[in-house]
DNA sequence: GATGAATGAGGGTTCATTCAT
DNA sequence: CATGAATGAACCCTCATTCAT
């Protein structure tokens, strides 16, 4: 008979940052205690010290899985088929997409998109989180540089700029919806969600050609 | 001689909190504890506990002064004498200056901009800081309200939505200009302060009724 | 105009002692601390200080008044008009009444009763609350006695022995019917009192002449 | 060679326990710090909480241990050979040893006797304490019972308050035995041994038919 | 490889007490 | 005399981490 083939250290892995994210989101980063994820995880305290150097890399892992999904929704809304402002909402969707699915992470991840890793001190994960950042910044700058050779945007914007600018507008407006959720509805009457499309289109106003 | 004046209570918060926001500012909030505050400030740590309830109540305050700062800088840009879009600028630059000085607390003082306090839990120091914050929500709206009514700003905008996504977007490429200050000079060629400006303009762009 | 006579330290004293035992009584010896006291009373801290060596003392005199109220309570009695019997009923209450009045101390009291004081480091009060016991132990001694000679209690019993083990039992099955009220309600079925009542007929009849 | 048997939980619970139960012996609950009991057992103060959720299970322990002693000493005491009398004598004996070998719980225990548990929020070491004075109850009411009907005891007695009762003054002489022992030597002339016994008989009388 | 066992270091908080004024 | 101010010492408890097996 067959010896059950034991299972591969990434699928451990797998199973711990799962129920890690599960309590994370729970709990928050700082109050959920290895013991906690031990239990939860059924695996034993020790265990998680097998499959992770320490709790900062085990976030540290979750904050490039985000990042990861993160480009993946960049990519597919910016590859999509429609007209230029179209796939710029869907930019925004996928940015929203990603503050609700990892509204934890965000903060971390988009803090360490561009660290400067000469440094030695990092974590493999850190450096993959980075250049995951660097191939999202090449995403939205090729869809800029599209935006302006095809007479959408207005030509005199410095694109490395805007992009970057755009960038933190969204997530600062992204963020603040999330934050204030309760006090948008009660005080400006909107959801969320209108809140939110009245403030991409607010800001597209900014870099298009149309008055 | 006179006799030497006791220093009043609020003398020694003061020592105290300045002490916390120092060391809270270089190894965060989490990390500090209020034994580092009483080593660092002289003080015995029991002694911390005869001016401040607890940590959290410690937090509160430094909370609160930065809100108060915020307030002040804000009224003083917006009471500035100078065209609407001069002291829009000056709206930009009190943004950033707060942030620069208070980094910690601008996310903890903008999340409790709008707590609904209803409930009995809260410290006076909490409940203060939502009333700056109303304060400074209204100093923006009346604000804005001048710019459309003197026909600068476009009429259809939704005065409320449009402040606080303004509000959004700007802390939010405020934030990111701070966390990722060495990347936009390497990448963007651009010292922190000129992207913020240009990005100050950027977004000008879309509430201006110019073309 | 004269001088308005500054109150004596005894004055103090009991307003202080009078305040602790309020706040004993409610939260328990333990939980109290100097600083409840303290704002309770109205005194500052070190004031308390100035009036009492350390909570030790303070709880001391508290002992030592209990104990006080003791004697007082068994002396009247002891000197009741009326025949033995009855006279033993009115001591049992008098410990009764003790107990719910002083329900901290009657364990702390009854311990220093007899405490051979050789030793230097006793309180005054504590000493005090020796002597007490002293009287309060010749009062019941003298009490025995009569009924002894009056031919209401058997001839052969050892009073010195006698006196003291009903005092022990007496003591015990108060404390129990405090102690386990409800529970004396619930299998029982009767009121602390009716069972007290009893139990203290019981015992007579383990010293009385009568079958 | 067998490999060595790492000791189980229970053994270090055991030692712990053990260590604690003197410490508190020595000086009293409130004043042994759980630092006390780790350096004294030469486990960690951490490894503490590893085998005790917290200070209250250590004491719940010791209880419910000295609850179930009880248990079995007064169960051997009633099941002994011999008459009414002599087993009463027995049981006394039980109690006696009771209280000498746990002084300390022997007050907690009593009165855990009866809670009524109803409430979430204790430990499973109190509801079994409470098991076993249940236990111990009935055990008791069946020798008074047993007494009664065999015509040794009054048949007028009630039996439930006449069990409560003696248990009350049984405890209540012991305990004064043990906390005036020197006084009982000095002034009464007896060791303490003599003098329970002497008031095992008296309050044997109370409820006896013997004249 | 997997883990039960163990812990050093530190967390926030409280308290009885002292002392200069 | 009275006290505001200050604190050393302790308290219970938690956590990320290590290591022998």
């Amino acid at each position: 008979m067959a010896r059950r083939k034991k299972q591969p250290q990434s699928v451990h892995r797998k199973n711990i940052s799962q129920i890690a994210e599960k309590l994370f989101m729970e709990k928050g980063i700082e109050n959920t205690s290895m013991n906690d994820i031990a239990n939860e995880s059924g695996y034993s305290k020790a265990s998680l010290y097998v499959y992770f150097k320490d709790k900062e890399e085990l976030i540290a892992v979750l904050v490039l899985e985000s990042m990861e999904k993160l480009y993946e929704y960049l990519s597919k809304a910016v590859n999509m088929q429609g007209d230029f402002y179209y796939r710029y909402l869907e930019i925004c969707q996928a940015l929203f997409q990603y503050h609700s699915e990892y509204p934890l992470y965000s903060r971390m991840a988009l803090m360490n998109i561009n660290i400067d890793f000469e440094g030695t001190d990092f974590l493999p994960e850190e450096k993959d989180t980075f250049r995951v950042g660097e191939k999202i910044n090449e995403l939205l700058w090729r869809f800029f540089r599209e935006g302006i050779e095809s007479g959408v945007l207005k030509r005199d914007i410095n694109m490395a700029q805007t992009t970057f600018a755009m960038w933190g507008m969204l997530t600062g407006v992204i963020q603040l919806s999330f934050n204030k959720e309760e006090y948008i509805n009660r005080m400006i009457h909107m959801q969320q969600k209108e809140f939110l499309d009245r403030s991409f289109k607010l800001l597209y106003k900014a870099i298009s050609m149309e008055e």
